[in-house]
DNA sequence: CGAGTTTGACCTGCGC
DNA sequence: GCGCAGGTCAAACTCG
């Protein structure tokens, strides 16, 4: 799949020196583009998908790391999917996710204010797994000790076209091959030295010095002076930013698993207990009554998903033929459900993580890989919204989403969904995507706020 | 005929 | 306790 998916170049053209000269010409000629051409030809040849860039503090790490992000040649591989974060001494997830989208977004346009962790962590893997479905860079710039867990996410959510470079002046053995730089020396010069290979530099003689442009483009972040990222164009994250991904684990791996807040995340949690109970637990989560009565009506003819907890949770004096005009046996779903599951009949505790997505598609509503099956629409007093329920049709899936329709546009909507897991694979081969998503979490109200800067055009991309 | 949608009734939590 | 609002149910209906 792909649109205009650029490939990565054969290596030995990383090497061409010809590519070099189409820099703008400069007088500075500096030792450091050595250190960048080092850099760079371990970063894009070597198989280590994640380099840490170790230095004491003004040895020009950052320095270098900016300077990879403007190569030419690194450009050219990664095309504008170059990130850059500032991961600082205190690292915050959602801060640093935000960071990451904003370097996607248009000027101006609303910060994302992802303020739980687990929320994040799914818009990072979202942003790992769209922007890495071609060769991406992402600089973790200033990374201190006591982030690995940070690392690690980045590490288990990127894809295999993503390479990392972390600058630290420590060492994360665990997470990639350490670099080190040394002092800038009085010629302004750094020397770089790897820890675990054999060193190259001896090949490098002065041939290898190369002329860059002395221009740099880097912007301050609007909230982080210190923070910079690449003045590039956005255009193409947007545009791959713009359909979700057709992986059906897409939904069902956003926990860390690591995490501990992952278990508060878990769609089967009431409240009130406060038990965690693990992500694999889906079907008991959201598994309505009338789930759990289809389930019995049509295991028979359906490949039989359905576990031990439907029959095990229903009472044998019902028999699967629940007489429906009987108030106890409504109570009986009621409180039955209400002891395991996220959303008590009729009730509107919502236990579930929700997050939800800005979307905008010629259709009303979205195929997202899943099917789903509408079973209610209300209109949304003080809003002029028409929201829809859904729940996934596989059977004992316990994913839902709402889908809420502006009047004034109807060809944007906001899906909010509601649990973590779907634990079953995409049931759609000829998927229609969002053409843009939007991240927001905890939608109590409708968003009414107009189309995102994500927002843009209207078509949609068929499955590819 | 099965799958999905529509729609009014219903349930529940919450605020007053 | 009451009413409102969010969410769900389920019979009727539509569609392929
Ligand atoms: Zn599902």
């Amino acid at each position: 799949m792909g649109i205009g998916e650029p490939t990565l170049p054969p290596l030995e053209a990383l090497d061409a020196e010809n590519e070099m000269t189409e820099y703008v010409p400069s007088t500075v000629i500096i030792s450091l583009d050595v250190l960048l051409r080092e850099l760079k030809r371990k970063l894009l040849k070597d198989e280590a998908s994640t380099l840490v860039l170790t230095g004491p503090r003004g040895c020009g790490k950052t320095t270098l790391a900016k300077k990879i992000c403007q190569d030419k040649e690194v450009k050219d591989i990664f095309k504008k999917s170059i990130f850059f974060v500032r991961v600082s001494k205190r690292p915050n997830l959602s801060v640093i996710v935000r960071k990451l989208y904003q370097q996607i977004e248009h000027k101006g346009s609303q910060i994302l204010e992802l303020q739980e962790d687990t929320i994040a962590l799914k818009w990072l893997q979202i942003f790992l797994k769209e922007t890495g479905q071609h060769p991406s860079l992402l600089v973790l710039d200033d990374v201190w000790p006591g982030s690995e867990p940070i690392l690690d996410k980045f590490d288990n959510f990127k894809t295999s076209d993503y390479k990392i470079l972390v600058t630290s002046r420590s060492e994360f053995p665990t997470f990639g091959s350490p670099y080190y730089l040394q002092s800038i020396n009085d010629e302004g010069t750094m020397t770089l030295s790897h820890h675990s290979r054999a060193n190259s530099f001896e090949s490098l003689d002065d041939e290898d010095l190369v002329r860059v442009s002395p221009a740099t483009s880097f912007r301050a972040m609007d909230d982080d002076p210190t923070a910079c990222f690449c003045d590039f164009s956005t255009s193409y994250l947007e545009d791959r930013i713009s359909h979700v991904s057709e992986d059906a684990n897409l939904m069902t791996h956003f926990h860390d698993s690591s995490a501990s807040t992952a278990g508060d995340t878990s769609s089967s949690v009431s409240k009130d207990v406060g038990t965690k109970l693990p992500l694999g637990n889906p079907v008991k989560s959201t598994q309505t009554y009338k789930q759990q009565k289809l389930g019995l009506k049509k295991e028979v003819k359906k490949t039989n998903r359905v576990d031990d907890l439907e029959q095990n949770s229903l009472p044998s004096s019902l028999g699967g033929a629940e007489d429906k005009n009987d108030p106890e046996a409504k109570r009986w779903k009621a409180e039955n459900v209400s002891d395991q599951t996220s959303s008590d009949y009729g009730g509107r505790i919502v236990k579930e993580p929700m997050f939800g997505m800005h979307t905008i598609s010629a259709a009303n509503i979205m195929d997202d890989g899943y099917s789903w099956r509408k079973y209610g629409q209300k209109e949304q007093t003080g809003y002029p919204n028409l929201r829809s329920y859904y729940r996934c049709t596989f059977q004992g899936c316990p994913m839902k989403k709402r889908v809420d329709q502006t009047s004034h546009d109807s060809k944007v909507v906001t899906t909010t969904y509601n649990g973590t897991t779907h634990d079953h694979g995409s049931s759609s081969n000829n998927m229609y995507m969002p053409v843009l998503e939007l991240p927001f979490q905890n939608i109590e109200q409708p968003t009414t706020e107009t189309q995102s800067p994500y927002i843009k055009g209207s078509e949609r991309f068929p499955g590819l």
